[in-house]
RNA sequence: GGGCCCAUAGCUCAAUUGGCAGAGCAGCGGCCUUUUAAGCCGCGGGUUGCAGGUUCGAUUCCUGCUGGGCUCACCA
């Protein structure tokens, strides 16, 4: 039989039609089912992972001729006429199986040689031996599928490379590409260090509205949805700031939250729509305080899962060791841009002089953004090394303290490792009164339409005239710290499923 | 949103100046009882992202669209 006829009448949601390979598949589960044998059984059995049984035989901890019964995905096979040798693979590893048709029987070794496909999931029983080139090996007694899978794989050799086709089937990137697998695990790793880190610390973990009637906490566009029942408008929240301080007021000293926030612009290799964040919020802490216990927390984070705090990001070598570097932002900007942004007081002098360093500042921005574009043009993509930039601006910062010394800024610092921000902090305002002029200011900053205007959160402010304890509050990305631990250059490689554009 | 680049078999990639769309892996048939990117022989598999245009002839040149990547802008 050279090519079975390419038709296959059953109904299907798929649009696309069925490639030849997949009508063959689908041939192979029929012939399965009339020869009585469930191509998806209920339950599978398995004494050993595959590491556990390599692990077992080298121990010699298996007896002579003892069966082992292991499970996994088939996805290498090497047929030699009447013995074949195949591997499969399960959370655990790797491993060889051998299957003789003398050993198994002409009927058993037809099902493992016409049947089966690579993709599929087995379950194979036998004893342990090693092959003369050394390969620890299941020599097959028996043999069962446990699900067949009706696509092929990917390239066994270059895996599934095309990057779209990664982000939307990631789990065909996961099942070929154990790189990409060690990425997520690690990411695990990183969020139980941070856990571990701060649960040791007497911080409570706690769990905040992602759905808010008002938004807040950070500049940033949200995503509007909407409640039906009780008819009202809903935001996904952009920070959970207001609502951790919110606690402080209530008498915990120490909180934090790790999760989603959502922010409704655009798409980079550093930002994702939704994206993971941890705050915490220490009272009787200020951001002197805070730093401290960054460089710390940042450093276990990379002993834990790294074990040690020398890595290679993007070709460049970066030190997590404490202490790390600390600069002002206005010394920083000075350095790198020779321009003292405090020499000119206004938006209009200077966005006149950034034109005149070749900086292209966008017509309407206000002084704060204009300082901010210096940050990120002139000096973020040169902080390689961690670095800590302090004291920023007093109106690009409305929820920040003001430096006792100096009304014009705050006490706020953001730490940038690899030439990405990773995260931002200060000492909190907690003066009910100074917090209703920040609001007021901003609102008067930007015309109500304007998409960037800021609700007005009453209750918050409702909050602090309780008395809310002098406190400083953290932020930290964790997508980009991921990046920075598993040395990925895009945010799409640490995420799971990342946002990608509707086709069609 | 702007600029640049990319899209060819299930996967990874070729295709000369615009001249018959190919290879490896995967698949199918055959040989092969310690292989490991197994090997050998044979066979099948394509709306070249989509829609137009130029041309005797388009994977190739042009326009538009879709999706992706990089980058700029945006991102208290």
């Amino acid at each position: 039989m050279l090519c079975p006829p390419l038709t296959m009448t059953q109904e299907t949601v798929m649009s696309e039609p069925l490639t030849e390979q997949e009508i063959v598949r689908r041939q192979k589960l029929e012939r399965l089912r009339q020869k009585g044998i469930d191509p998806y059984p209920t339950r599978a059995h398995r004494t050993h992972t595959a590491a556990e049984a390599i692990v077992a035989f080298e121990q010699g901890e298996l007896a002579e001729e003892q069966s082992v019964t292991l499970t996994g995905r088939l996805m290498a096979i090497r047929i030699m006429g009447k013995a074949s040798f195949a591997h499969i693979e399960d959370g655990s590893g790797r491993i060889q199986f051998y299957i003789r048709r003398d050993i198994v029987g002409d009927k058993t070794y037809e099902f493992f040689r016409r049947d089966l496909d690579l993709g599929d999931f087995i379950e194979v029983t036998g004893p342990v031996f090693r092959t003369r080139t050394g390969e620890i090996t299941v020599n097959v007694h028996q043999i069962r599928l446990l699900a067949k899978a009706l696509r092929p794989l990917p390239d066994k050799w270059h895996g599934l490379k095309d990057v779209e086709t990664r982000y939307r089937h990631r789990y065909v990137d996961l099942m070929v590409n154990p790189e990409v697998r060690q990425i997520f695990i690690r990411r695990a790793q990183i969020v139980r260090a941070l856990r571990r880190f701060l649960d040791e610390r007497g911080f409570l973990e706690v769990e905040t509205p992602i759905l808010q009637p008002i938004y807040g906490g950070a500049a940033a566009r949200p995503f509007i949805t909407h409640h039906n029942q009780l008819n009202q408008d809903l935001f996904l929240r952009i920070s959970f700031e207001l609502y951790l301080k919110r606690l402080l007021v209530g008498g915990y000293e120490k909180v934090y939250e790790i999760g989603r926030d959502f922010r409704n612009e655009g798409i980079s290799f550093k930002h994702n729509p939704e994206f993971t964040q941890l705050e915490f919020y220490w009272a009787y802490a200020d951001y002197e305080q805070v730093m401290h216990l960054t460089e710390e927390m940042i450093s276990y984070v990379a002993q834990e899962v790294l074990g040690t705090t020398k890595l290679i990001y993007q070709g460049d070598e970066i030190d997590l060791t404490p202490p790390w570097h600390r600069i002002t932002l206005r010394e920083a900007i000075k350095e790198r841009t020779g321009i003292d942004y405090v020499q000119y007081p206004t938006a209009e002098t200077l966005a006149a002089v950034m034109r005149e360093h070749g900086f292209q500042p966008q017509a309407k921005a206000t002084w704060g953004k204009l300082v901010d574009h210096l940050l990120g043009n002139a000096v973020e993509p040169y902080l390689i090394q961690p670095t800590f930039i302090l004291d920023y601006p007093r109106d690009i910062s409305p929820l920040a303290k003001k430096k006792p010394d100096d009304p014009t800024h705050v006490e706020r610092f953001e730490f940038f490792i690899g030439g990405m921000e990773m995260g931002n902090a200060f000492t909190e305002l907690n003066d009910p009164l100074d917090q209703e002029q920040r609001f007021l200011e901003m609102r008067r900053l930007y015309a109500p339409e304007d998409e960037e205007a800021h609700p007005m959160d009453e209750d918050y402010l409702l909050a602090q005239r309780y008395g809310m304890p002098p406190n400083g509050g953290f932020g930290m990305g964790i997508d980009r710290l991921t990046m920075l631990l598993t040395d990925q250059s895009s945010i799409r490689e640490v995420i799971l499923f990342p946002h990608l554009r509707s086709k069609g």
